[in-house]
DNA sequence: TGAATTCCCTCTGTATACACTACCGTCTCC
DNA sequence: GGAGACGGTAGTGTATACAGAGGGAATTCA
């Protein structure tokens, strides 16, 4: 906790959010167990107030669990769930790509998106991508996704694909880094910005079916991702989010 | 507000929350209205946390809308905006689906699913369907789709379906009363019950791609309905949630 | 010795007071 | 007459006090 003096500008309901939000995924906390509101109280700075509304809304982020008899719990996830989340996170990307195919998208739209992949493709080439390149890869991959959903200029989809993907083990992002400690790794990326290109085309040909189902197949890259790292059981240091899976 | 004791037993939280759903719904706010916290707690009648409490899970909701410079606004829906909700809904509900049909059922799991559809039958056996009939319609609807959605028995994918069917218009449930004033009432009830049969067929014999499409095409009979109810001009009093509807 | 009951303590739910910010209206000056 | 600055007024953000409920531990009785 080195900055005691954080930027006044932000409130002190996002500065909790964001510090109980870090306590939960670094799995400094149990699946479970209890996070009481005053124990929040002390780790955030902040006072019971703004420390409430910061559970309600990690509650409502997926992270969270409220407790019946009043209060909130870590929430402990099963091997399954987090595939579960991927496979619709897909799902509402696949139905995004769809929506732009079959509405139509100006060339102007899709600029950016060519741009995103033009710059992917420059770090891809390298052999043995570094893990500089792999950084940004994520930053790349999560500014792709996030541009092609908003080209489905559909409000209410957005929306929903911005809370499915709030879990980090959901994000179109979340298990890149886990990859840069596998020998397949550069194959991966490889098919993952095929994925990319190939949407794209199919958006620009309004080919909605073709659109929705690369995207599905899109992110089961990332349930792969997660098998392999689970089975090599390595580098899962890199997925502090890992923390929260429970035996199931 | 017939009631002023209002059961103890639910919290004051709740009890705003439900009282300012209503009035958001009722239309009583117009949409892009600011809602003063202390014009909640007028209303309500509890004070300003549990009001704040409300408003937090209202936006969650999606009834309502943050404003930049802090509090809430009634949040405003384009027709487009209805669509895609029904259709963001169909999908998740065939992705259930899905799960359902490829990940198997016992069949003592279907008995409950199966028992609806009977009484359905019952319902849609009457020529002229009675209003009364609609209104359990209604309810029997509402809970094959909830026992549907579990069917998926995927915890994250029945969250976001409670989620995405919170916005009363894009419900499973949140058109038919509207049909109830329309010719083609008993036919499209027809329609959605031979949907209902199939998809549990299609979930008896493993067939995912089959369950998933006609479940996102049972959706699509919202969509009709909403189009037929917005084009006939009446009985929109059956549908107070449309106050929300602003050009678009 | 085991089970049940009671007491205490901790925790959440709720109310309210205080401070600060943003917005709106008015007044003044150019 | 218009534009900019100043002041006032809501209205939210935050802190904290109080009350009530739930859970656990210890004690007592069978």
């Amino acid at each position: 906790m080195a900055e005691r003096e954080t930027d006044r500008s932000v409130s002190q309901t996002v500065r909790a959010q964001l510090a109980l939000r870090d306590l939960v995924l670094s799995g400094r906390l149990r699946p479970g167990e209890r996070i009481s509101e005053l124990q929040a109280v002390e780790i955030t700075g902040v006072s019971r107030t703004p420390v409430r509304m910061a559970l309600v809304r990690l509650e409502e982020e997926g992270l969270l669990e409220a407790i019946p008899s009043g209060g909130f719990m870590v929430k402990a996830f099963s091997e399954r769930d987090i595939l579960d989340s991927i496979e619709l996170r897909g799902t509402l990307e696949g139905l995004a790509a769809r929506f732009a195919a079959e509405r139509g998208v100006s060339s102007r739209d899709l600029e950016p998106l060519k741009e995103c992949l033009n710059e992917i493709d420059g770090l891809v080439r390298q052999d043995p991508i570094s893990v500089d390149a792999f950084s940004s890869y994520v930053a790349l991959n999560a500014r792709f996704h996030a541009l092609l959903t908003e080209l489905s200029r559909s409000a209410p989809l957005i929306r929903q694909i911005d809370r499915a993907s709030a879990l980090p083990f959901a994000s179109p992002s979340g298990f890149v880094m886990a990859q840069s400690a596998l020998p397949e790794a550069r194959q991966i990326l490889l098919i993952a910005q095929d994925h990319h290109r190939v949407v794209v085309d199919a958006i620009e040909n309004r080919e909605g079916a073709r659109a929705e189902a690369i995207m599905r197949e899109h992110a089961r890259l990332a349930a792969r991702n997660l098998r392999l790292a689970l089975r090599n059981r390595t580098h899962l240091d890199l997925l502090p989010a890992l923390a929260l899976i429970t035996a199931g």
